[in-house]
DNA sequence: CGCACCATGTAAGCAGTTACATGATTCG
DNA sequence: CGAATCATGTAACTGCTTACATGGTGCG
């Protein structure tokens, strides 16, 4: 799935701006995926040009004017038919456990920080979908999928609390020796 | 952390050639990491050149000559100061989750298998994972990077097969209306 | 006899990120 | 008064994937 894909995607759930389709996953998703604006517009210009959505220019008082796309029946065909293809890959990229691969190569100062600032993020993202949760403006199944973040997320925060004591090799000395 | 690093942090753990680098994240880190050829060799080229690593033709018998590379004091400070600095990302890219936002665009029957083959992918990543927890080649920390993908993909098993029920829009027909 | 494994490399292509450019409004 | 929000776009860059090229060994 491409970012055209997801653009096509999104606009079938109703009109957006590219503004508001990059906002659409930000506001949640971002879990599982992120853009830029460097993606999103070039991919609403090109999904224009084939006809696959059109675009209106709408005037705004007191804010810029904004482009807002709408998906056309051989839009809404063409992401029928992505759908209908994707294999469901869920890739991860972590950095963080090829950290932790190599955590006898670092400092035990560092690998507490380290440690720290994943569970800040796993927090922060949790928080957020919590949030998400609570709109009304996505389809069920999408809660679907937050839930499958949230779980996922609660659960490497559990395994990080749980197995964090595996990584020090030297143990806070019990008492005196 | 970019390919360079990873084969400086393999590397580190003691001297192989590119194909075994590759081995060594295809066979149980592959949840989390994926590098192809056409990225590691150019990879060790260039850490050759800049005196990170060195190299050794070794000729085998009855198999192809390899090329084993072993990293320098250069190439392990420059791995250490890599640890040291790089924010522990972690990215999920999930068409997966994708496609369950969109669900009520898909057929039944197509939700079936779509979620059929996430199933069968996570339980082949398990099955790839307990293999590789056996391994006694690897450092003890890297048990713990294995173990939270472990914990992580079970979340995400269990989360689906309990939960799997929200997503049909029409539930079996209770009984004559 | 074909396929998978071992083993290395090059080159083209592509998708997406980052940085740049512009500018009004609103909030602290 | 600086920062964030709203709003769109281009261009360069980069990092990785894919395809191509080559060739012996061993298994079913």
């Amino acid at each position: 799935m491409d970012i055209k894909t997801l653009c096509l995607g999104v606009l079938s759930l109703g009109e957006a701006s590219g503004y508001e389709i990059k906002k659409f996953f930000e506001d949640g998703f971002s879990h599982f995926y992120v853009a830029g604006f460097g993606s999103i517009y070039p991919a609403l210009a090109e999904l224009t040009r084939e006809g696959h959505v059109t675009c209106c220019d709408i005037a705004q008082e007191k804010r810029p004017a904004k482009k807002v796309y709408h998906i056309t029946p051989s839009g809404a065909a063409l992401f029928r038919r992505e759908l209908a293809q994707a294999h469901p890959v869920h890739r991860v990229r972590s950095d963080f456990l090829l950290q932790m691969i190599f955590a006898a190569f670092m400092p035990p100062s560092r690998l507490d920080e380290v440690l720290a600032l994943r569970l800040e993020d796993i927090r922060a993202e949790l928080g957020h979908i919590e949030l998400c949760n609570r709109r009304q403006d996505i389809p069920p199944s999408a809660h679907f999928a937050l839930g499958y973040a949230q779980a996922v997320l609660q659960a490497g925060l559990d395994y990080i609390e749980g197995n964090r004591g595996v990584l020090s090799v030297t143990p806070p000395n019990k008492d005196a020796p």
